[in-house]
DNA sequence: TACCGCAGAGAAAGCCCTTTCCCGCAGGGA
DNA sequence: TCCCTGCGGGAAAGGGCTTTCTCTGCGGTA
C-alpha cells in the first residue's frame, strides 16, 4: 500500500504539505504544489490509512450501534432512522448484531469503545438479569466517564438518556381492542420472558383485560422466540391446550405472521373464527392476508430521536423520550365469533362501530 | 481513556510487558507480573485502542462487504451466509449499504481500503454503465495489486473470483412454468433496467416464451424500483395498459408482494384470474396469502461460498461458482383462466398435472 | 570457580498520519 | 536601508500500540 510519504516523495514535497493538500487543510498551499500532490495521489492510487488518521486526529466521529439484528424489520426501521440523522451529520455508523446474546452485547461495547466511537446507541429489549445489567451499566459508565455519550432505545436498565416506546400502553391498546370486540378467551404468543419488552407488553395487556374483569392466566401465555417460527410454534401449543380461544395477541409482528401460518394450516379462518393482533407494525404487516391488525410503534422516529439525542448537546439530567404506541386496525381482528354467556363486557363492546368506513 | 502506558505504570512494569500480558503473547511473563497487569487493566477499565493496534500490527483481518441494503431480505440472507463463515474464522465484517448508488459504491471501496480490510466482497447486481464499471474495476485492481482479495456476488463485470446465481436460468424457469400452465398473455414487473440482474432474468424469461412461440414485447414490461412499492406501481401500469393479462412475473419477491397488493386492491383473484410468479424466494414468500410461487436462489449458500472463496487460498485463474435457481411451486400460479383461441401452446400445457397433489 | 546460555524484563524503533512549531523569504512601512 | 509582518513550506513531535533487540541476572556445566 502506498503511504503518505510515498506520495510526498513522488510529488517532491514534505509529508506535511501532502497531508494538507489531501485533507483540504485551512493552511494555504501553492497551486503548483497542490497539483503535484494530487497527481501523485492519482498515480499511486493512494488512500489514507484510516487507522493512522484516527490515531493522529484527536476528535472521534463514528457512532457505535448495537442491535439485535439489523435484518429484523423492527431494527431495520430503527436503523433507518439512525442512519438518516447520522448521514446528515457526516457520521459513520458501526452497527453490531448481538443476536440477543448478553455476552456478545458486552463484548461489543468493548469493541466499539476500542474503536474510539464518539457515542454508543443500544437498541432493543433489556433483560431481566440483574448480574448482566450491572455489568453492562459498569461498562457503559466507564465509557461515559471518558467522554463517551450513550443513548438506549427501549431499555429501562440504563440510567442515562433513553428513547422508550410505550410498550405497556401498546399492550393495553391491543387488549382493550379485543375486549371491545367481545373476546373473552384470549391467548398470548409472547417473546422470551427474560426480555423486558415481553413483560412490559404483557403487563399492559393484562391491565386491559383486568379492567374488563378478565384475567390472564399463565396457561394462556406461551413464550417462544421472538420470530416467525416462534410465533407459529407457540400458537400451535396454545391451540392444543385451549381450542376455544377466539383471539390471539402476538407480542410482535413476526410472531403474528407465524401465528397466521399456523391458523391457516389448521383451517381456522381469521378473523371469523379467531382474531389476531400483532405488535410493531413492521412494513410487511399490511401485505399479509388478511392484513394484520397491530400496534404501531414509530420505529424510524425512535431512531431519529436517539441519534439526535446522542449527537446533540449533553444535558445535566437524563432525558427520557417516551414515544406513543397506536392501534392500527386492519383485517385480522373482528368480533368474537359467538355471543358471550357472560354479559359483563357488553358496554365497551357496543361502543365500537366497526361496520362504518 | 486509559492507555497502555497508564496500565503499565500502575502495574509497575514496562508497556512491553503489559502488552504481552494483554495479548497473550508467546513470550513468557512471570505470574506475579501478569497478575499485577491484569489487576491494573480491570481497575482502569482499560480497552486497547483498536486503531493503534491495527496500525502497529501488520496483518489485516477484517473483511469489507458492500451490499445494496442489509435489511433487504435478499441481502440479509446473503449476509447471514457471509457472517457464518466469517465468525467461524474470527473475522470482523464491515458492512456498507450502497443503496444501489454507483458513486457510493466507489466511495465505499475506498473507505474499506482505507480501513485496511483484508478482503472485499461486493454483492448485488452490476450496472449497464461502462464508465462506472471501468472505474470500479480500476479501484478493485488497485486494491488487489496491494494484496487485497476481492470476490463479487452476482456481478459479471469483475474479472476475478465470483459467485453467480443463475438468474437467466431462473427467468427461464418462471417463463416455462407459466407457459405450461397455458398462459399466453404474460406481463413482467421488472427492476431498473440498468441492473444486469434485471436484464439477465428478463433474458431467461424471454427465451422460455420464445420457445413456446410467444414473444415479450416491451409494452408488456414495466420497469420500476426493485421493491414492494415499485412492484405495486408497475403492476398497476401493466394492468391499465393491458387488462387481459393472465399472468405476471415479478423479477423479485418484494415486487411480487407489491403486485399481490395491487391485485387485491383491484379484486383480481390470484391465481384464478391472474397468476403471479416471484423471484428469490425470500423468507416471507411462504407467508403471504396465497403463498408465493417463486424462483428460489440459494442466498445463504451464496454468502457462504463467497466468504470461503475470499478467505481461502488464492487461485491462479479466476473462479466462478454458478449456483442454480429452482422453481418453488406454491399457490400464486395456476392454470390460465380460459382456454386460448390459439392452440399452439397446447402440448406443453397438457404435460403438467396440476390437479394431482 | 569461571563461563555459557537462557529466561524474563525493558528500551526503543517503528506503524502512518496530523499538526504544531519554526524558519526563510518577500514585501511594505518607517 | 532596516525591521517587521506574514505567507508558504518543512521538521518534528506526538497518537497508542507491537515487536525486535538488548540487557540483566540466574542456574547449570566444565
Amino acid at each position: 500500500m502506498a503511504t503518505l510519504s510515498d506520495v510526498a516523495r513522488r510529488a517532491g514535497v514534505s509529508p506535511a504539505t501532502a497531508s494538507r493538500v489531501i485533507n483540504g487543510s485551512s493552511k494555504p498551499v501553492t497551486d503548483e504544489l497542490r497539483e503535484r500532490v494530487l497527481a501523485a495521489v492519482a498515480e499511486l492510487q493512494y488512500v489514507p490509512n484510516a487507522h493512522a488518521q484516527l490515531l493522529a486526529r484527536s476528535h472521534r466521529s463514528a457512532v457505535g450501534v448495537i442491535v439485535h439484528d439489523v435484518s429484523d424489520p423492527y431494527f431495520a426501521e430503527i436503523t433507518r432512522g439512525l442512519q438518516r440523522v447520522a448521514t446528515d451529520q457526516g457520521r459513520l455508523l458501526m452497527i453490531c448484531n448481538s443476536y440477543r446474546d448478553p455476552d456478545r452485547e458486552l463484548e461489543y461495547v468493548e469493541l466499539l469503545r476500542g474503536h474510539q466511537v464518539a457515542a454508543l446507541i443500544l437498541a432493543g429489549s433489556g433483560y431481566h438479569d440483574a448480574a448482566f445489567t450491572r455489568q453492562l451499566n459498569e461498562k457503559l459508565a466507564a465509557y461515559e466517564a471518558t467522554g463517551g455519550r450513550v443513548v438506549v432505545i427501549g431499555r429501562h436498565e440504563h440510567s442515562g438518556d433513553a428513547v422508550m416506546p410505550d410498550n405497556r400502553a401498546g399492550g393495553y391498546l391491543a387488549g382493550r381492542e379485543l375486549c371491545e370486540l367481545g373476546h373473552r378467551a384470549i391467548g398470548v404468543v409472547a417473546g422470551p420472558r427474560i426480555l423486558t419488552t415481553t413483560t412490559d407488553r404483557l403487563a399492559g395487556l393484562r391491565q386491559a383485560l383486568t379492567e374488563q374483569g378478565l384475567d390472564l392466566p399463565e396457561q394462556r401465555i406461551r413464550y417462544a422466540e421472538f420470530d416467525r417460527d416462534g410465533g407459529a410454534e407457540a400458537t400451535a401449543r396454545l391451540l392444543d391446550a385451549d381450542p376455544e380461544l377466539t383471539a390471539i395477541v402476538a407480542l410482535n409482528d413476526s410472531m403474528a405472521i407465524g401465528a397466521l401460518a399456523t391458523l391457516r394450516a389448521r383451517s381456522l379462518p381469521v378473523p371469523q373464527r379467531i382474531s389476531v393482533v400483532g405488535f410493531d407494525d413492521m412494513p410487511i404487516a399490511r401485505d399479509v392476508t388478511p392484513a394484520l391488525t397491530t400496534v404501531r410503534l414509530p420505529l424510524v422516529d425512535m431512531g431519529v430521536r436517539a441519534m439526535s439525542l446522542v449527537l446533540g448537546a449533553g444535558a445535566p439530567a437524563p432525558r427520557v423520550e417516551v414515544l406513543p404506541a397506536e392501534l392500527v386496525r386492519r383485517d385480522t381482528a373482528g368480533p368474537a365469533p359467538h355471543p358471550q354467556r357472560d354479559t359483563a363486557g357488553a358496554a365497551p363492546r357496543a361502543r365500537r362501530g366497526d361496520a362504518a368506513p
